[in-house]
DNA sequence: GCCGCAGTCTATCGCGGAATAGAATCGTGC
DNA sequence: GCACGATTCTATTCCGCGATAGACTGCGGC
């Protein structure tokens, strides 16, 4: 097939992985039906099932790639210069910064990914922990220099930080006023400096 | 009917609600079966049926089950004495000490609540943004004696903290050493003091 | 202008799961 | 020990949804 073509269709796959993962980010994954897909696309439910075999390789389809980009952009970070706060924050931007073109895959990611077939769930479970250790380790680092709180324990920092942009999936989008960069800002300022007056400078 | 008769049933009932804030966390509403339910409590499937009306009304009493208490506790600290860090720290204490019991309520609470019938969808969404709202109140008081930053956003702060409280039903129980004690300590402290060394001595 | 294949359609199957009806059993108070 | 309500059981219905089979269609390339 002709180069054109292979474009064409390839972008059609891509509608379809689309409209799949809009489907499931509103009614879940067991809660959307086939049909609920293919009314999105205007075509009938059987037709989906030349881009697909099952509904679950369809969510695996959304989950990879609702879940792409993230080690690459954050181990790019860690790898980067800077201190580790000017690091953190970068990681926390580059996280919610690709929110902007698929926040519904990465709703479907952080919801749906339980009810994967077994070997994609745990393959998932890995790449998370790989995302996790970045984390930790810019953590560990900062710690090290004497940069950041000795006392933190960067296991549960490390899950507090990814946990508290996740969440913001849940309101992003709908609460007014809150834009990728804002929330980004935000949650940077209140993870390094807290949430007490006086730190304005300590950061600057 | 007796007075002892009737606990037992009273017990009885909540033990079937148990079973299915138990199912609906591990599988989702949807991906859970009412047989399921009948087999975590050995009975037989339509034997539920005397309990609830419908399997939607089941998911009704462990989503007001898993909400219950959360904005008594919150109104009767922000109601109470201290600084507005120490209420900070209590709401978020607070919030995490209701999972000791009901960690499954809070998980189905959380996810699933979406899939309730409109009525009470949006019982519990008053619910909640009133819930939120007080963490705001909180904040804005701390705003307005300078305690807390002055550039707070107190709604999207509020929501942070809010988010990363609930992220963390994702782990306890399973992360090691994640109590209910540390997790609570420890947020506190980021959020509170930030991740920048030489914060120890400020909040003390 | 015809061929071929990507893409969509119609039609249908089969299963799983929610829900109902009514019988059986258990246990508690008298 | 009997009666009666509370609880659980057996048996069955009904339908929604995922999936398959095979026909149709229209566009791009020669």
């Amino acid at each position: 097939m002709p180069p054109a073509s292979r474009r064409r269709s390839k972008r059609r796959s891509a509608e379809i992985v689309a409209a799949a993962a809009k489907v499931f980010a509103e009614r879940g994954y067991h809660g959307a039906t086939t049909q609920d897909i293919a009314d999105v696309l205007g075509i009938r439910q059987a037709s989906l099932y030349y881009y697909f075999p099952s509904k679950e390789a369809a969510l695996e389809q959304v989950c990879m790639d609702g879940s792409a980009g993230y080690v690459a952009g954050a181990l790019a970070v860690k790898r980067g210069p800077g201190s580790a706060a000017e690091k953190l924050a970068r990681l926390v931007s580059n996280h919610v910064e690709l929110w902007r073109t698929r926040v519904d895959f990465a709703r479907v990611f952080l919801r749906e990914r339980s009810n994967l077939p077994k070997a994609t769930r745990h393959r998932i479970g890995r790449y998370s922990r790989r995302y996790e250790r970045i984390f930790e380790d810019v953590l560990k680092a900062g710690m090290a220099s004497g940069e950041f709180r000795a006392d933190l324990d960067p296991r549960i920092t490390a899950l507090a930080v990814i946990g508290m942009c996740n969440s913001a999936t849940a309101w992003y989008g709908i609460e007014p006023g809150a834009t990728v960069e804002r929330i980004a800002a935000d949650f940077v300022r209140l993870l390094v400096d807290g949430i007490l007056a006086g730190a304005e400078r300590r950061s600057a």
